[in-house]
DNA sequence: TATCTAATTAGAATAAAAACTAATTAATGT
DNA sequence: ACATTAATTAGTTTTTATTCTAATTAGATA
Protein backbone atom coordinates (compact mmCIF):
# COMPACT_ATOMS: atom_id res chain seq x y z
CA UNK A 1 0.00 0.00 0.00
CA UNK A 2 2.61 2.14 0.46
CA UNK A 3 3.55 2.41 -3.48
CA UNK A 4 -0.50 3.72 -3.60
CA UNK A 5 0.32 6.17 -0.87
CA UNK A 6 3.26 7.50 -3.32
CA UNK A 7 1.41 7.31 -6.49
CA UNK A 8 -1.02 9.69 -4.75
CA UNK A 9 1.35 12.06 -3.16
CA UNK A 10 1.51 14.07 -6.21
CA UNK A 11 -1.16 16.33 -7.71
CA UNK A 12 -0.41 15.47 -11.09
CA UNK A 13 -1.42 11.84 -10.57
CA UNK A 14 -4.11 12.72 -8.67
CA UNK A 15 -5.61 14.41 -11.91
CA UNK A 16 -4.92 11.79 -14.21
CA UNK A 17 -7.01 9.40 -11.68
CA UNK A 18 -9.84 12.02 -11.37
CA UNK A 19 -9.60 12.08 -15.41
CA UNK A 20 -10.31 8.14 -16.09
CA UNK A 21 -12.98 8.29 -13.85
CA UNK A 22 -14.80 9.10 -17.16
CA UNK A 23 -12.97 6.24 -19.20
CA UNK A 24 -10.10 5.15 -20.80
CA UNK A 25 -7.62 6.99 -22.27
CA UNK A 26 -4.56 7.18 -24.39
CA UNK A 27 -1.49 8.31 -23.43
CA UNK A 28 -1.57 10.86 -25.98
CA UNK A 29 -4.90 11.86 -24.56
CA UNK A 30 -3.65 12.37 -21.11
CA UNK A 31 -0.44 13.90 -22.22
CA UNK A 32 -2.67 17.00 -24.17
CA UNK A 33 -3.93 17.86 -20.85
CA UNK A 34 -0.85 18.79 -19.21
CA UNK A 35 2.40 20.91 -19.79
CA UNK A 36 4.79 18.33 -19.37
CA UNK A 37 6.86 16.35 -22.38
CA UNK A 38 5.64 13.32 -22.77
CA UNK A 39 8.00 11.55 -21.08
CA UNK A 40 7.65 12.96 -17.41
CA UNK A 41 4.15 12.02 -18.61
CA UNK A 42 4.80 8.13 -19.04
CA UNK A 43 6.60 7.93 -16.02
CA UNK A 44 3.98 9.06 -13.96
CA UNK A 45 2.14 6.66 -15.99
CA UNK A 46 4.15 3.75 -14.68
CA UNK A 47 3.96 4.72 -11.41
CA UNK A 48 0.07 5.15 -11.52
CA UNK A 49 0.41 1.22 -13.11
CA UNK A 50 3.22 -0.07 -10.28
CA UNK A 51 1.11 1.28 -7.66
CA UNK A 52 -2.44 -0.98 -9.62
CA UNK A 53 -3.96 2.15 -9.77
CA UNK A 54 -4.79 1.96 -13.38
CA UNK A 55 -4.05 -0.86 -16.32
CA UNK A 56 -2.18 -0.18 -19.70
CA UNK A 57 -3.56 -1.96 -22.67
CA UNK A 58 -2.79 -1.68 -25.96
CA UNK A 59 -4.69 -0.80 -28.87
CA UNK A 60 -3.13 -0.85 -32.13
CA UNK A 61 -0.51 1.56 -32.71
CA UNK A 62 -1.58 3.68 -29.14
CA UNK A 63 -2.00 2.14 -25.28
CA UNK A 64 -5.06 2.82 -23.29
CA UNK A 65 -5.20 3.36 -19.81
CA UNK A 66 -8.14 2.71 -17.56
CA UNK A 67 -8.47 3.52 -13.76
CA UNK A 68 -8.73 0.38 -12.15
CA UNK A 69 -11.65 0.69 -9.46
CA UNK A 70 -10.66 -1.82 -7.45
CA UNK A 71 -7.11 -0.80 -6.59
CA UNK A 72 -8.51 2.66 -6.07
CA UNK A 73 -11.69 1.46 -3.77
CA UNK A 74 -8.94 -1.01 -1.46
CA UNK A 75 -6.69 2.69 -1.22
CA UNK A 76 -9.97 4.39 0.45
CA UNK A 77 -10.15 1.05 2.85
CA UNK A 78 -6.66 1.69 3.63
CA UNK A 79 -7.03 5.50 4.68
CA UNK A 80 -10.37 4.64 6.52
CA UNK A 81 -8.81 1.74 8.44
CA UNK A 82 -5.31 4.09 9.02
CA UNK A 83 -7.96 6.91 11.10
CA UNK A 84 -10.34 4.12 12.32
CA UNK A 85 -12.61 3.01 10.01
CA UNK A 86 -14.26 6.41 8.94
CA UNK A 87 -17.99 6.47 10.20
CA UNK A 88 -18.76 3.45 10.41
CA UNK A 89 -17.36 1.34 13.86
CA UNK A 90 -17.37 -2.01 11.92
CA UNK A 91 -18.73 -3.56 9.28
CA UNK A 92 -18.37 -4.13 4.98
CA UNK A 93 -21.48 -2.28 3.24
CA UNK A 94 -20.91 -4.96 0.12
CA UNK A 95 -20.63 -7.94 2.58
CA UNK A 96 -23.50 -8.10 4.79
CA UNK B 1 -5.47 18.93 0.31
CA UNK B 2 -2.00 18.34 -1.32
CA UNK B 3 -0.21 18.61 1.73
CA UNK B 4 -2.53 16.07 3.59
CA UNK B 5 -1.57 13.39 0.67
CA UNK B 6 2.05 14.35 0.67
CA UNK B 7 2.27 13.97 4.35
CA UNK B 8 0.45 10.56 3.75
CA UNK B 9 2.97 9.56 0.94
CA UNK B 10 5.53 8.51 4.54
CA UNK B 11 4.85 4.91 6.50
CA UNK B 12 6.36 6.68 9.02
CA UNK B 13 4.22 9.12 9.34
CA UNK B 14 1.27 7.08 8.13
CA UNK B 15 2.33 4.92 11.38
CA UNK B 16 2.48 7.88 13.85
CA UNK B 17 -0.93 8.56 12.57
CA UNK B 18 -2.39 5.08 13.99
CA UNK B 19 -0.62 5.18 16.60
CA UNK B 20 -2.55 8.52 17.62
CA UNK B 21 -5.72 6.78 17.04
CA UNK B 22 -5.54 5.18 20.53
CA UNK B 23 -5.32 8.75 21.69
CA UNK B 24 -2.73 12.04 22.20
CA UNK B 25 1.00 11.25 23.01
CA UNK B 26 4.19 13.17 23.65
CA UNK B 27 6.80 14.31 21.25
CA UNK B 28 8.91 11.60 23.76
CA UNK B 29 6.54 8.69 23.30
CA UNK B 30 5.82 8.41 19.64
CA UNK B 31 10.28 8.93 19.07
CA UNK B 32 10.68 5.63 21.06
CA UNK B 33 8.62 3.73 18.86
CA UNK B 34 11.38 4.02 15.93
CA UNK B 35 14.93 4.00 15.11
CA UNK B 36 15.34 7.85 14.17
CA UNK B 37 16.71 10.83 15.97
CA UNK B 38 14.84 13.00 17.30
CA UNK B 39 15.35 16.19 14.73
CA UNK B 40 13.70 13.90 12.19
CA UNK B 41 11.04 12.84 13.91
CA UNK B 42 9.97 16.49 14.74
CA UNK B 43 10.49 16.88 10.69
CA UNK B 44 7.48 14.62 10.44
CA UNK B 45 5.43 15.77 12.86
CA UNK B 46 5.60 19.55 11.01
CA UNK B 47 4.66 18.18 8.21
CA UNK B 48 1.37 16.20 9.79
CA UNK B 49 0.88 19.11 11.46
CA UNK B 50 1.29 21.84 8.60
CA UNK B 51 -1.18 19.16 6.54
CA UNK B 52 -3.77 19.76 9.93
CA UNK B 53 -3.44 15.86 10.52
CA UNK B 54 -2.46 16.28 13.99
CA UNK B 55 -3.07 19.61 16.70
CA UNK B 56 0.06 19.98 19.12
CA UNK B 57 -0.42 21.25 22.36
CA UNK B 58 2.06 22.32 25.06
CA UNK B 59 1.80 20.70 28.35
CA UNK B 60 4.48 21.97 30.98
CA UNK B 61 7.45 20.37 29.69
CA UNK B 62 6.50 18.52 26.89
CA UNK B 63 4.23 18.60 23.93
CA UNK B 64 1.45 16.60 23.32
CA UNK B 65 0.44 15.76 19.87
CA UNK B 66 -3.39 14.49 18.82
CA UNK B 67 -4.96 13.28 16.10
CA UNK B 68 -7.04 15.61 13.89
CA UNK B 69 -10.18 13.11 13.24
CA UNK B 70 -11.86 16.07 11.40
CA UNK B 71 -9.04 16.29 8.83
CA UNK B 72 -8.63 12.57 8.67
CA UNK B 73 -12.24 12.21 7.73
CA UNK B 74 -11.63 15.07 5.24
CA UNK B 75 -8.84 13.07 3.99
CA UNK B 76 -10.70 9.85 3.25
CA UNK B 77 -13.97 11.82 1.62
CA UNK B 78 -11.02 13.44 -0.77
CA UNK B 79 -9.67 10.17 -1.82
CA UNK B 80 -13.17 9.24 -2.62
CA UNK B 81 -13.76 12.33 -4.62
CA UNK B 82 -10.94 11.55 -6.67
CA UNK B 83 -11.96 7.97 -7.65
CA UNK B 84 -16.04 8.59 -7.70
CA UNK B 85 -17.25 8.21 -4.68
CA UNK B 86 -16.84 4.59 -3.70
CA UNK B 87 -19.03 2.34 -4.04
CA UNK B 88 -22.22 4.20 -3.62
CA UNK B 89 -23.41 6.00 -6.70
CA UNK B 90 -24.06 9.50 -4.63
CA UNK B 91 -25.11 10.36 -1.34
CA UNK B 92 -23.99 10.93 2.55
CA UNK B 93 -24.50 7.71 4.83
CA UNK B 94 -24.75 10.49 7.53
CA UNK B 95 -27.35 12.97 5.63
CA UNK B 96 -29.73 10.55 4.31
C1' DT C 1 11.15 -1.71 -47.24
C1' DA C 2 10.76 2.84 -45.89
C1' DT C 3 8.16 5.92 -43.27
C1' DC C 4 4.90 7.92 -40.12
C1' DT C 5 2.60 8.25 -35.66
C1' DA C 6 2.34 6.82 -30.81
C1' DA C 7 4.65 5.92 -27.01
C1' DT C 8 8.60 4.19 -24.42
C1' DT C 9 13.34 3.62 -22.49
C1' DA C 10 18.04 5.60 -21.37
C1' DG C 11 20.73 8.89 -19.25
C1' DA C 12 21.61 13.36 -17.19
C1' DA C 13 20.19 17.52 -14.59
C1' DT C 14 17.27 19.76 -11.08
C1' DA C 15 14.31 19.89 -7.25
C1' DA C 16 12.34 18.05 -3.10
C1' DA C 17 12.23 14.97 0.91
C1' DA C 18 14.48 12.74 4.70
C1' DA C 19 18.20 11.90 7.63
C1' DC C 20 21.94 13.39 10.71
C1' DT C 21 24.92 16.44 14.14
C1' DA C 22 25.24 20.51 16.74
C1' DA C 23 23.20 24.34 18.86
C1' DT C 24 19.02 26.54 20.88
C1' DT C 25 14.58 27.32 23.25
C1' DA C 26 11.07 26.21 26.94
C1' DA C 27 9.46 24.83 31.22
C1' DT C 28 10.59 22.96 35.65
C1' DG C 29 13.11 22.03 39.79
C1' DT C 30 17.32 22.96 42.92
C1' DA D 1 20.84 31.85 38.82
C1' DC D 2 21.96 27.12 37.35
C1' DA D 3 21.07 22.52 35.95
C1' DT D 4 17.91 19.11 33.92
C1' DT D 5 14.58 17.18 30.90
C1' DA D 6 11.84 17.74 26.64
C1' DA D 7 11.67 19.18 22.26
C1' DT D 8 12.80 22.30 18.49
C1' DT D 9 15.47 24.98 15.01
C1' DA D 10 19.72 25.53 12.00
C1' DG D 11 22.63 23.81 8.70
C1' DT D 12 24.47 20.01 6.00
C1' DT D 13 24.47 15.63 3.57
C1' DT D 14 22.19 11.82 1.38
C1' DT D 15 18.48 9.86 -0.95
C1' DT D 16 14.48 9.88 -3.76
C1' DA D 17 11.33 12.29 -7.20
C1' DT D 18 10.63 14.88 -11.11
C1' DT D 19 11.83 16.72 -15.36
C1' DC D 20 14.23 17.18 -19.57
C1' DT D 21 16.63 15.82 -24.29
C1' DA D 22 17.96 12.20 -27.27
C1' DA D 23 17.48 7.70 -28.91
C1' DT D 24 14.57 3.55 -29.42
C1' DT D 25 10.61 0.31 -29.94
C1' DA D 26 5.91 -0.99 -31.82
C1' DG D 27 2.45 -1.01 -34.94
C1' DA D 28 0.25 0.79 -39.21
C1' DT D 29 0.42 2.21 -43.86
C1' DA D 30 2.26 3.80 -48.52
Amino acid sequence: MNKTFKALANPLRRQILSMLRAGPMTSGDIAAHFDIKWPSLTAHLNVLKNAGLVHAERFGTQIRYRLNTGAAEDAVAALMALFGAGDDTEGDKNDP
